[in-house]
Parts: structure tokens; sequence; C-alpha cells
DNA sequence: TGCCAGGCCCTCTTTAGGGCCTT
């Protein structure tokens, strides 16, 4: 099987209801774009309606209001044709586990399912930006001197800032260590190791 | 309408507690 590439990985974002669709939270909006090679070569956008209305706190927060959800299709339509947008691809998501446990959720009521594997640019972030104020994807966006797309907190330009935080997050990987070729699963291997142990562990892939 | 979770990570730790992050 052919090892894949960092750079060519579906980034995520979805905006919710709350924080657990154990107690009844569902997916509003998911944003994503696909990245090849380094560039964004294909995006994926769509609003849903997750059958009640959603709180006020959630429309001030997203931007996305009740009036602008009534129209849409509900969340299984949206996510069957989700999950063909990432067949095939691993997936980025900043705080993942959060993401991962709504497109679990969702996929699981439209009668679909995602096998890839799965990296957060979050816990990568306390690993390679470790002299970041702290690690909220707007703080990094800063931080790392990345162009501002849209609005922070809807989906697709979440997703889209993220990406370039992970691109980001692999060119300082490659200038200060001189990584040539770097893989998702050495990112996702460097996420979860102690962060102390970060610099040893680039170090090692930079040597062989 | 208002509420909720969970994994990571640090430290005044490990027989625990609390902040960070996501909506």
């Amino acid at each position: 099987m052919q090892r894949a590439s960092a750079d060519s990985v579906v980034v995520l974002d979805f905006e919710t209801t709350g924080l657990s669709p154990q107690y009844g939270d569902r997916a509003i909006e998911i944003g994503a774009v696909l990245l090849e090679n380094g560039v964004i070569v294909d995006r994926f956008q769509r609003l849903m309606n997750p059958g009640f209305r959603i709180s006020p706190f959630i429309e001030s927060y997203t931007g996305i209001t009740n009036e602008m959800l009534k129209v849409e299709p509900p969340c299984e339509e949206v996510m069957a044709g989700f999950s063909d947008f990432i067949a095939g691809h691993n997936i980025v998501a900043h705080n993942a586990s959060f993401d991962r446990r709504f497109l679990d959720f969702e996929l699981k009521r439209a009668r679909r399912a995602y096998e890839g594997d799965c990296c957060c640019s979050l816990l990568l972030s306390r690993r390679i930006y470790q002299d970041a104020p702290n690690h909220k994807l707007q703080t990094l966006v800063n931080h790392a001197g990345i162009p501002k797309v849209g609005s922070f907190h809807r989906a697709l330009a979440d997703a889209e800032m993220t990406a370039h935080l992970w691109l980001s997050m692999i060119d300082r990987i490659r200038q200060h260590y001189g990584v040539q070729a770097i893989f998702f699963d050495q990112l996702t291997e460097l996420s979860k190791i102690d962060k102390l142990y970060a610099h040893r562990y680039l170090t090692d892939l930079a040597n062989g």
C-alpha cells in the first residue's frame, strides 16, 4: 500500500448545536477542503437542518440562524453526500476528537461510515508552536501569519484556515528540520507523543 | 429554554484536580 502524504488530506470543520451528540446535539454545518500536494483543489460546504430550533447562543456564536436552517435539507441527506467527499482520504480537524464524534454520529444516522485515519491540528500545534499564547484556531492563525478567510466559526472558513495552519506546520518542519518528505502517520504519531520529545522526534525524522 | 462531554496535558501528580480546546 502506498504511504499517504501529509499534504494530501481532507481538512474539515463542523458547526453544531452544542458539544455532545450523546446529549442530543446535532450538526448544522459541515465545511471541508481537499488538499492535494499542498494545494486546495476542492471544497465542500452545506448547511443542514437538525430538526429543532437552535439556541440564541449558537445563532450568535456561528451567525447561522433558525431562519437560514429551516429551508435546508436534513443532516442525513447532507452527510450522505459528505461521505462521498471524504471517501479514500485521511482527515484533519482542529480538536479532532470533537469533530470525529459528530462525524461518526451523523454518518451512522445516514447509514454510512468513515474508515480513514484522523489527525488533530490542535495537538500537533502544541508540539510545533510551543511559543504560541494559546492554541485556539484564531490565535494560531494570527501567530502563524495565515491570511484570514471569511468569518471564524463558519465551517468552510475554519476548515480552510485549519488547512493553511496544517500546511504552515509542515513547512515549519521542513524548514527547521530539513525533513524532505513527511507522511500523515508521522504527524499523527508526533501529535500523540509527549511534547517534550517533539524536537527529538523531528530531528530523528530529518536524520532518517 | 437551558443544560450537557471528553481527551489531552500540566502540576502544588500518579490513590487527583483542573485548565485547555471544540460548539
